[in-house]
DNA sequence: GGGTGTGAAGCCGTTCACAGCA
DNA sequence: TGCTGTGAACGGCTTCACACCC
């Protein structure tokens, strides 16, 4: 399988979403032009898409959706399960977890990290809670890759850095301070702040 | 002014608040590869956007930062005080109330609405908390122009209608769900769990 | 020499236009 | 006819390469 578009992986975990939604409701088929609809881009977008992961669509009837999901899970899912670790115990911490909470993903959360005593030995959200001084150790345990920071700002380079040594594979960094990894890692930063001063300019 | 392109104003976001930081650390001037540093990115890439904003760089020693902050300033912020509700007060609302508490922006956040009887008339980092029924008309009465959406999945669609019917101009969508607007008004929308599992897939 | 400003080239992602198939 | 699959054109953003200036 040649390199996928970031875009495209990006769109093939909103499809499945989609697909699996549509699944529920009894759907057993799906044109791609409905598809499209389902996410507000264009249908060609999506037989691209489709293309790329190499699953040739059907018949008369578009795509059946129980093999596009099962064709979209063989491109995106890792084989084996992939641990995740959330950093930082805070509002963003806890709708993170709220959020993978009962998903349908090969994800799985193992452990979140803070420094606060009054979190630290608890369970939130059904994932216990270490100190952040135990982040390295545990995270090799536990065979982490992956990793999401919420902590505060003038902490993550540091942090970023100790996940890095402790063999994290990809950080996804919702901290406003950039940081940087080694090329073996793989690196998304997402910045609110700057998401909110962007939409502010174009509502003007 | 014509046009900027998306990906120059999210940077100018970001230019801004690392240039305030250094105003703090006493710098009074940055040369393009030091700003550059700062942010992991080339500094080609900083002086195209600041070219493309208008501002000429200076003499010998690179910009000016007092001048810089202005001149981005100039660009991005609206002249006029711009008004912030969050539909949602769950963590991810709490959250972004956090971060943007005591930031240096024209932005204010106005409101936050939620159905929870416990929030609903309290008052939440300093943000009054109102039932939903009552967003219409107070994002009316307040002119709140921007919204920022984290309700849950099954409630987006309808909010989002709600909003724009109350002359909302810009949307962040926090939500899971896709949601569409007139095309007079600015849409973002932005979804964890797909980027979640990006990081997952490329840092296989 | 070491910085900025910028036309031109290159890259990536989207859209067009259309062939092919049931 | 109405869908999928796809080469080719297009557009936006980044990078190269270089002119210019202190």
């Amino acid at each position: 399988m040649k390199k996928l578009p970031e875009k495209t992986v990006e769109r093939l975990s909103q499809y499945r979403r989609v697909l699996l939604k549509e699944l529920e409701n009894g759907k057993t088929h799906i044109f791609s032009h409905e598809l499209a609809n389902l996410l507000h881009i264009t249908p060609v977008q999506v037989r691209r898409d489709i293309m790329l992961i190499g699953h040739t669509g059907t018949l008369r009837k578009g795509y059946e959706i129980n093999e596009l999901v099962k064709s979209i899970g063989e491109i995106i899912d890792c084989k084996t399960e992939q641990k995740v670790a959330i950093i930082g115990a805070g509002n963003l911490g806890k709708a993170i977890m709220g959020y993978l909470k009962g998903k349908r993903t090969k994800l799985t959360i193992k452990a979140v990290f803070d420094v606060n005593p009054d979190k630290v030995g608890r369970v939130i959200s059904g994932i216990r809670c270490y100190h952040i001084d135990e982040m390295q150790e545990i995270i090799q345990k536990e065979n982490i890759s992956i990793a999401i920071l919420t902590v505060p700002a003038d902490q993550s380079v540091q942090v970023a850095d100790d996940l890095i040594a402790a063999g994290v594979k990809g950080i996804l960094n919702y901290t406003p301070t950039p940081i940087n990894v080694q090329p073996h890692a793989y690196l998304e930063e997402y910045d609110m702040i700057t998401s909110i001063e962007k939409v502010a300019f174009f509502a003007k």
